[in-house]
DNA sequence: AGAGGCAATTTTTTT
DNA sequence: AATTGCCTCT
């Protein structure tokens, strides 16, 4: 414990009682938690005692890999130590705990998408117009419901008026179908969990009589639903205590999920709910240069609702920050490119002979996703490798949606959603015709739809036609083949999940059916679907590998002992797959640039970081305009940007930036001028004829912000050139970017206006004249 | 039944 | 600009 400042000791020691850790930005706070695990290990406390939990996989295999690291050199087992997410953990209750809570234990889990399947699928069949219910926002009112710990009934209860009544209906609607379906979505993890522990007190018992030392990473961005199972997983402690043995860390400045309904009076009432807490701050920043901390430092205390505390580094000299004025976005991404370029070729200046940066040590972040493709482009352009940290696009493509809809058919049955999803594809003659006739005829029985399949292939009469009944017998036959018949034993099934991942591609006819689509696309074949398919059959495997290593005898017992090797393996990697991060897939391994948002940033470091698009209505975001709570957090949002950089730190606002085909005029961001003037050096690059670098501080472009704020709004240069008042003259002569030159033939007016162009390369289109991006020739 | 084309809509962050 | 959904044509 030598290498520990006093402070960290003292909260690597405190292995008693409840324990806040504020754990400022850089200070060490994963190194404190991994080696309080060890040293709780070492004072002789069980391994399968301790509990930790995480928010993220990546933080959770992180800590793992850590604390066994630390174990190891002093010979120690790991065996039974849980560290695992909240959700991770919300599955594996209630896998165990299917019964108490009315759960079929083969439960799937659903994602956003297949949510928004469900609930659309509810308010169809309540006769309402999903213009007027978009699933999306029907869904957003039943999470917030959720967090809250509210079920359909209770938030009935509180409906007071026809919009909440409604919705109080669709909930109530989407919770049966779940059930129905034999799934639960990210929400029912926690609150199923959370009303576990809390109503049946054989579970909380157990768990309570396992688990002996919690610890909590990232507290601040708990809900409610976290908040409760926290509490009840920690108990009351022994009866002559300070309390249980309950940790948590965390910083209130770094709290970014307010909007997914995490509390930050959890962490900033931790005392009350714990009279006897220890409070231990770790001020002291390991991690970033001066100049970057005193930026952040100088930005978070802008924040009025929050704790402060010290941020303080002993190191001296470092970079100022780099402000750059930009003029759109592809300035934008060319400043950035060539400055990655130049610290990874430049091997330092003078004497000190500093190597070149290395890709991975450098990361793009941004406030949102969309902002992501310019500076791909640019990368690409640039050859620079790159990687973007989007956990779930993979799993978000086509192909694999598809090929996932089998396999979680057969670890689930009951899954319609699923089943609904690849019933059809590739086409095999169950069209909506047949489908809808077989669901009528599954209403009445009382069955699964996979049931009524199998009855109308056996020739009951379900109203489908003999042809359809044959479609249906084939179908249900290609379940079978792959289950075993449900069992997932015998010669015909294979022992290795990689293989029936195998199978089920081959089989179903997904393989092949992309495979011709990408021959008839096009000149070039591409592969790219097949080659994502192999590369699932890959993921399978590696997932074999670890689930062996990772299967803890304390924790086999989810699920039902009869349950075949391959079906539980089945599960535990589709439920793996549900629960990826964006942030599960930043791979530091790799030799490449990474791109991520500032919520992905969360947790992590670079040596070398360029922060793009700090615009008004961007960082802040325009949707967290409307009250200060929600400034605040956009605030700790660019705070945690900016403390994730280690020595070099760069950050971009360009003057326009083209939006949905638009480009627009933009206001730099307020949080540019919240980064006083001391350490920062901004220079102004949208002017094209100066080089002008100006030192003067953020104060410098305030009578140009106030400036811009007085523009006219200024829409494109290409478009407001041509969609003034005056419409198109037919028989103009114009130029598209696409499609080359055209002539207008007939020009529709109004709100969108449109013409319709006869192009001599490609023949007569139809253009919305706002978004065609003409020119006059 | 199914594919392809056209039109409307899109605007945050994620387990 | 890009995706999604609806409608029509084969």
């Amino acid at each position: 414990m030598g290498d520990l400042t006093p402070p960290q000791r003292a909260a690597a020691l405190q292995t008693e009682g409840p324990l806040l850790v504020l754990a400022a930005a850089g200070s060490g706070k994963t190194r404190v938690i991994t080696r309080r695990i060890a040293y709780l290990v070492g004072i002789g406390v069980p391994p399968w005692q301790i509990l930790a939990l995480t928010f993220t996989n990546k933080a959770a295999g992180e800590m793992r890999e850590r604390v066994a690291h630390l174990m190891t050199q002093h010979e120690r087992q790991t065996r039974g130590l849980t560290i695992t997410t909240f959700h991770s953990l919300g599955a594996r209750l209630l896998r165990r705990y299917a019964e108490v809570v009315n759960l079929n234990p083969e439960f799937t889990i659903y994602n956003s998408g297949d949510q928004a399947t469900l609930v659309k699928r509810v308010i169809e069949s309540m006769q309402l117009s999903t213009s007027n219910w978009p699933a999306r926002s029907v869904l957003s009112a039943i999470s917030e419901a959720k967090n809250k710990l509210l079920d359909a009934e209770g938030y009935a209860a509180r409906a007071m008026d026809f919009y909440a009544k409604t919705i109080a209906k669709v909930f109530a609607g989407y919770q049966t179908a779940l059930r129905a379906a034999g799934a639960v979505d990210f929400d029912d993890l926690l609150v199923l969990t959370a009303k576990l522990l809390r109503d049946n007190a054989q579970a909380r018992e157990e768990c309570n009589a396992r688990w002996r030392y919690l610890m909590i990473d990232e507290y601040q961005d708990t809900n409610h639903a976290q908040f409760v199972i926290a509490s009840l997983l920690a108990g009351k402690g022994e009866p002559n205590s300070n309390g249980p043995n309950i940790c948590v860390v965390g910083d209130p400045d770094q709290a970014i999920y307010g909007w997914r309904g995490a509390d930050i009076g959890n962490i900033l009432d931790f005392e009350e709910n714990y009279p006897k807490a220890r409070v231990i701050a770790l001020g002291e920043n390991f991690r970033s240069t001066a100049p970057i901390l005193a930026v952040a430092d100088t930005l978070i205390r802008r924040n009025t609702r929050r704790k402060h505390k010290d941020l303080f580094t002993r190191r001296a000299g470092g970079d100022r920050i780099e402000v750059t004025i930009c003029r759109d976005e592809h300035h934008e991404a060319a400043l950035v490119t060539d400055w990655f370029k130049s610290l990874h070729e430049h091997r330092g200046e003078g004497p000190a002979v500093e190597a070149g940066i290395a890709w991975r040590e450098m990361a793009v972040f941004y406030r949102t996703n969309a902002l992501s493709r310019v500076m791909e482009d640019a990368f690409r352009a640039a050859a620079i490798p790159y990687t973007i940290a989007r956990g779930t696009a993979f799993y978000e493509r086509e192909e694999i949606k598809n090929a996932l809809a089998y396999l979680r058919l057969l670890a689930n049955p009951s899954d319609n959603v699923s089943l609904e999803r690849i019933v059809n594809t590739p086409t095999r003659g169950l069209g909506n015709t047949t489908l809808a006739r077989v669901e009528i005829f599954a209403r009445q029985n009382e069955v699964q739809m996979l049931e009524a399949l199998r009855s109308s292939a056996r020739g009951e009469d379900s109203g489908i036609n003999a042809r359809a009944a044959s479609a249906a017998g084939k179908f249900v036959e290609l379940i079978d083949g792959w289950t075993g018949g449900g069992t997932f034993l015998g010669a015909s099934v294979g022992a290795s999940l990689a293989e029936l991942v195998g199978r089920v591609i081959k089989e179903s006819g997904l393989e092949e059916m992309y495979r011709k689509q990408a021959a008839v696309s096009k000149s070039e074949p591409d592969d790219e679907r097949v080659d994502n398919l192999a590369e699932l059959i890959s993921s399978a495997r590696e997932f074999e590998l670890e689930f062996d290593a990772a299967s803890d005898p304390a924790e086999a017992a989810p699920f039902a002992p009869e349950t075949p090797p391959l079906l539980g393996m089945l599960r535990g990697y589709l439920e793996s797959v549900a629960l990826v991060a964006d942030a599960d897939t930043v791979d530091p391994s790799q030799g490449a640039v990474t791109m991520m948002t500032l919520h992905a940033a969360k947790g992590l470091e670079f040596p070398a970081v360029a922060m793009i698009g700090l615009e008004e209505g961007l960082l802040p975001h325009s949707r967290a305009a409307e009250s200060e709570s929600q400034l605040e957090e956009e605030r700790r949002l660019c705070f945690v940007g900016i403390t994730r950089a280690m020595r070099r730190l760069s950050i971009t606002s360009a003057k326009y930036r083209t939006t949905r085909g638009i480009s627009e005029r933009t206001i730099p961001s307020r949080f540019l001028g919240e980064f006083g003037q001391q350490h920062v050096r901004v220079s102004d690059q949208s002017d094209a004829f100066s080089g002008n670098d100006s030192t003067g501080g953020p104060e410098s472009w305030s009578d140009n912000r106030s400036g811009s704020q007085s523009l006219a709004p200024h829409k494109a240069s290409n478009l407001s050139s041509l969609a003034g008042p005056l419409p198109y003259a037919v028989g103009t002569l114009v130029r598209h970017p696409q499609f080359g030159l055209g002539r207008i033939k007939s020009v529709v007016t109004g709100s969108n206006a449109r013409a319709v162009i006869d192009f001599q390369a490609v023949g007569t289109k139809t253009l919305v004249l706002e978004y065609a991006r003409l020119q006059r020739v």
